[in-house]
DNA sequence: CTTTTTTATGCAATCGATTGCGCCACTCGG
DNA sequence: CCGAGTGGCGCAATCGATTGCATAAAAAAG
């Protein structure tokens, strides 16, 4: 049977002493202010009574959780492990617990978790949900609770964020493509009102431009949501249209999927008739025939280093603002035809 | 400024009663103490302040915390997202929180984070990561956690759990190989130690004797783990060996993926050369090249089922050790070869 | 050897709720 | 009109820690 468990006042009593000393002698922070000889003891019947501190009664007093919320749009889009796994890592090296969300992009149930996470007094939040222009963030910072976002960020710029350069993303994709000779090259663009979508948007006219040619509005389609479904739909809509192109470039890599379901089912194929590009390089893109070529983002390092800026807040809460852009690479594979075949490394990183 | 959050001393002054009468006018279990006319103003008053009771108080009194902890072996793992998926959904139903963590599949990690969670008073557990043996489904039953496990269970019996009829799915493989005229056919065994791993390796061998063949213990391969690396090696063992065979039947998804990537290494083709048949149907593997004839195990409802039966052990402790196997059934798609193409429908359950 | 200062520990309040118990006032029966 | 019974609330303890302040003992100063 589930003994109760033992407490502070246990100990103390069990070493002779009141809870208060047991208290500060246990405590790394204060205990200078113990004798020696006492401390040890203390820590020695801790120790042999098997004390574990609660961490409730601790909550209640003094407010910190060493528990780190972090919201993520939609669990089943695989760049999101490697990202989990990286703030993981970087928060358990500090003693905190990273506490996972999954809002499935509905705002609602955003606002509800996010609450629920007040609540339980979390000590900061990773927010890999963050629109251009996003209410929860203000909640947060109203509340001044320490935050840090995650691959999207907000237009204001307001809270502190490590994002990839998807501009730069761009330019890698659309050079790419030009490299390989094509001229009349279409843009599936994510949402605008997330800052990925909008910023691979504007990456995609500006790196257009650089390679000298025309980005043409009617070769730019429109996706509601990151998903194949909407590649799928919206890939068909810009094939209906009468102008003609070559290549297509995805705002990430399940537009690129739902792009080769479309080719599919018309009979073609990524690289052949039509070259296709990707966004974020997420496991098993690698797997898919042709393999994908794709912008690989460093997603492990983006959790960790979103986790230690969080970290760093946590300590001063007066840590400016920061902004960390982290460059991505070209993974060049298949869906890009003619382009010597290069690498195909196999899933990112772990 | 965050100014300070409103108590039920706060609500309780501001309605001229006693924070206890407060409290029960504002607990529906306890309202029918107060008069009708008191708990109403206190209600009105608590709404008009904003109140939001801290549970953390709450729980430190009453020892219940609403949160489940649900223990994940690889968030990498896409079958495991549509299972989390079904947890949150009837758990959320229940005014219960789902608190993921991911143990990395290390035994090491498995027990810090259990103790963690016993140490925030979770109220009960779902745990995917169970082994056949294992020492921490031990620790909470001596807890007395209430704990369901999932898609995998433990030899003993002696927790509830929510698993998928292992041994029909490898029947249904394996029959439909032999439909397809393949006589010699090699098994991908997963770790013998996970359930999944035995059942469906024993389930492999009593498939093959239903349909009249005999297994040879040459053509099993035994994987230390389920993933596409240990499914690329064994394979590749495999074949290495004298013995030929002209299908494989993978004990899980990333295996058959493996066998995908040592195919494609020899210049070989799943569905031509080799059958290949998976097990879980996890997103994307309809989007493989070719297609993966797997089984489809209903992994939301898998995790909705073991909800509602933590939910139910939550209500009453005593409630009885239930198994429950969910059938699964079969996708065939291209990856089987000459068998007339069906269905090849899109990701699974969402 | 006394007085002052320092140091180590104990006391008790506190965080924000819940809950057993006691008391007061009201109702109802005799 | 008085006593027993009952219903509605308030009091105070409690959950398990932390921490400002008081105090006793020891050390330093005179």
């Amino acid at each position: 049977m589930a003994t109760r468990r033992v407490t502070l006042r246990d100990v103390a009593r069990r070493a002779g002493v009141h809870p208060s000393t047991a208290s500060r002698a246990l405590n790394p922070q204060t205990r200078e202010m113990i004798t020696e000889d006492i401390a040890r003891r203390v820590a020695r019947t801790a120790r042999a009574l098997g004390y574990q501190p609660n961490p409730i009664a601790y909550l209640l007093k003094t407010n910190r959780s060493r528990i780190i919320g972090v919201l993520i749009p939609d669990i089943t889009n695989p760049v999101f492990p490697p990202i989990i796994r990286g703030i993981e890592d970087a928060l358990g090296a500090a003693g905190y617990t990273a506490v996972l969300a999954n809002t499935d992009n509905d705002e609602q149930r955003e606002r509800v978790i996010l609450e629920n996470m007040i609540g339980r007094r979390v000590d900061g939040l990773i927010m890999a949900t963050a629109r251009r222009r996003d209410p929860l963030v203000q909640r947060c910072l109203a509340e001044e609770i320490p935050l840090v976002l995650i691959n999207r960020t907000v237009a204001s710029g307001e809270v502190s964020s490590v994002v990839n350069d998807d501009e730069f993303g761009m330019e890698l994709a659309v050079a790419h493509m030009a490299r390989c000779g094509h001229a009349r090259i279409a843009h599936l663009a994510g949402p605008l009102d997330l800052s990925t979508g909008f910023t691979r948007h504007r990456g995609f006219i500006k790196a257009m431009k650089e390679v000298g040619l025309k980005a043409d509005p009617r070769l730019i389609g429109l996706c509601s949501s990151f998903n194949e479904t909407e590649g799928r739909r919206v890939f068909l809509g810009l094939r209906a249209g009468n102008r003609r192109f070559t290549a297509v470039v995805a705002a990430n890599d399940l537009l690129a999927v739902g792009c080769y379901d479309a080719l599919h089912e018309l009979g073609l194929r990524a690289g052949r008739e039509v070259a296709v590009t990707g966004f974020n390089d997420m496991p098993f893109v690698d797997k898919l025939r042709p393999p994908l070529t794709t912008v690989r983002i460093p997603h492990y390092q983006m959790g960790a280093q979103a986790a230690r800026m969080l970290l760093a807040r946590l300590r001063d809460p007066h840590a400016p603002i920061e902004h960390v852009t982290l460059r991505p690479e070209l993974v060049v594979r298949d869906s890009t035809g003619r382009a010597p075949r290069t690498s195909s490394r196999s899933r990112g990183s772990a």
